[in-house]
DNA sequence: ATACTCTGTGCACGTAAATGCACATATGCA
DNA sequence: TGCATATGTGCATTTACGTGCACAGAGTAT
């Protein structure tokens, strides 16, 4: 017996749209270690470039640099140019409206099996 | 000058908590395109073994039991023995308290810079 | 007991990804 | 102009990952 109750029309809304919100490519840019670390480093300096970050890391420059770039194609970072100089920073308006749209569909749907789930941000 | 402002200690905690937050196992196991699908599927279904969703993606059996073996481990999902089927379904508790930890430690961070990036959950 | 079903796991294969080096480009400084 | 620095990209190598097949173990039914 998979499935004792049938699934509501609302239900079957609220999970498509936690379906769409899920997307592959912008978890696989934070799906590698190293990466997450360039961003972890990233985060604790607010703003650096790629110098300073791979100052931080154990991995060559051109890796940090090919790694901000996935990131950066992601959403999850921007880059502004000056001089000779790439300056990194979070793009913190698309990376918590990702996480957000995520949060908030899971807890539509858990709504109907299990509303405890669901937690209010303080 | 890549830091014009000093950084606050709030800030300092906040960007810990959010670095602390990031795990690249549980963001790997939401990376690959077909394991999303697997996911999604099981999301339609609510509760099922690994046959009726592999009736429903064009993978091998073994290849979903794999996927389901990762988003477990990930504690995306739970399994529950019932005879010789696996049933699996969504860990809800967990997969929020993941997404909601990410969330409302970047609107903390965002707060210092950019307060519009949070949005209220509606 | 026998046959059937479901599941998970070695195994091999092919593809994708991460890494480091070298180099070209661009910018800043003397 | 000449030199140093920062960045990004081909290139080759290595590693990791996804996929399907075959098989073994557990459970069920006849």
């Amino acid at each position: 017996m998979p499935n004792p109750k049938p699934i509501s029309k609302q239900s079957k809304i609220v999970t498509n749209r936690l379906v769409k919100a899920l997307d592959s490519k912008f978890f696989k840019a934070l799906s590698d270690p190293t990466r997450l670390e360039i961003l972890k480093q990233l985060l604790l300096l607010q703003r650096a470039d790629i110098g300073a970050i791979a100052a931080r890391c154990h991995v060559h420059r051109s890796v940090v640099s090919r790694h901000l770039a996935i990131m950066r194609e992601a959403g999850i970072i921007t880059m502004e140019k000056e001089g000779r100089n790439s300056f990194y920073q979070l793009n913190a308006v698309e990376f918590i409206r990702r996480f957000e749209e995520v949060t908030s569909n899971a807890c539509a749907l858990a709504e109907v099996c299990c509303p405890w789930a669901c937690i209010d941000s303080e």
